[in-house]
DNA sequence: GATTATAATATCGAAAATCGATATCGAAAA
DNA sequence: TTTTCGATATCGATTTTCGATATTATAATC
């Protein structure tokens, strides 16, 4: 079986939506899956804590972890090479999806 | 290698983008690429041929093979079916990329 | 009417992404 | 020192994507 349109609608601007959010605060996986499973959306962890893997490693993401009542935590933050990809990227990802899409 | 993030954003809504095309007028494989060639953006023959056989095969799509100056064109519309999936899934990928992403 | 040219579609093996399930980690509590 | 638990990490299987190559069908050329 394949994907639903509206899944890989959501798969494909994933690492934008990480970069986005971890501009305006830390995130951890977990809190991220929850959050998006609260809009209806559901994302693997074998999906997601990759791509988090991915992005730190290419420098867009640094990680923190931290303990949080005995739990570690990862937090992310965006980077500055991750500040300047992200406005790159929201700015076309906006432009692609008026222009072809919704005019 | 991995793919870029604009590059997974257009796949992750390349579906819709085909299906809003063909409820607009009859789209064909080689003028649907070289359009979105000209906005800049690169797809393969690999991947967007199977994508207009899933799409008909799942009943949003059906094709009509003409000939035009000697070469066969295979063109795709929109069925009803089509239409309502994509109706569906614009307004949720609107959402979804608002909501999300631009607020 | 056989051969060549060509626009377009179709397919194939390899590489990459995703999934769901399971494993691991690390500190706190028992 | 064992158990518990929130959280991260990883694994084999499945699905998607790629780029290259093959195929198709007609028109033009000889």
């Amino acid at each position: 079986m394949s994907y639903s349109i509206i899944h890989e609608f959501l798969l494909g601007f994933i690492k934008i939506h990480i970069l986005y959010h971890a501009d305006k605060e830390p995130v951890f996986g977990q809190a991220f899956k929850q959050e998006l499973k609260r809009h209806g959306y559901d994302i693997s962890y074998g999906t997601l804590y990759p791509i988090f893997h991915t992005l730190e490693r290419q420098g867009y993401l640094h990680s923190k972890k931290e303990n949080i009542k005995g739990k570690i935590r990862k937090y992310y933050t965006i980077t500055t090479k991750g500040k300047r990809v992200l406005q790159q990227s929201r700015i076309k990802a906006k432009e692609l999806f008026d222009e072809l899409f919704e005019k």
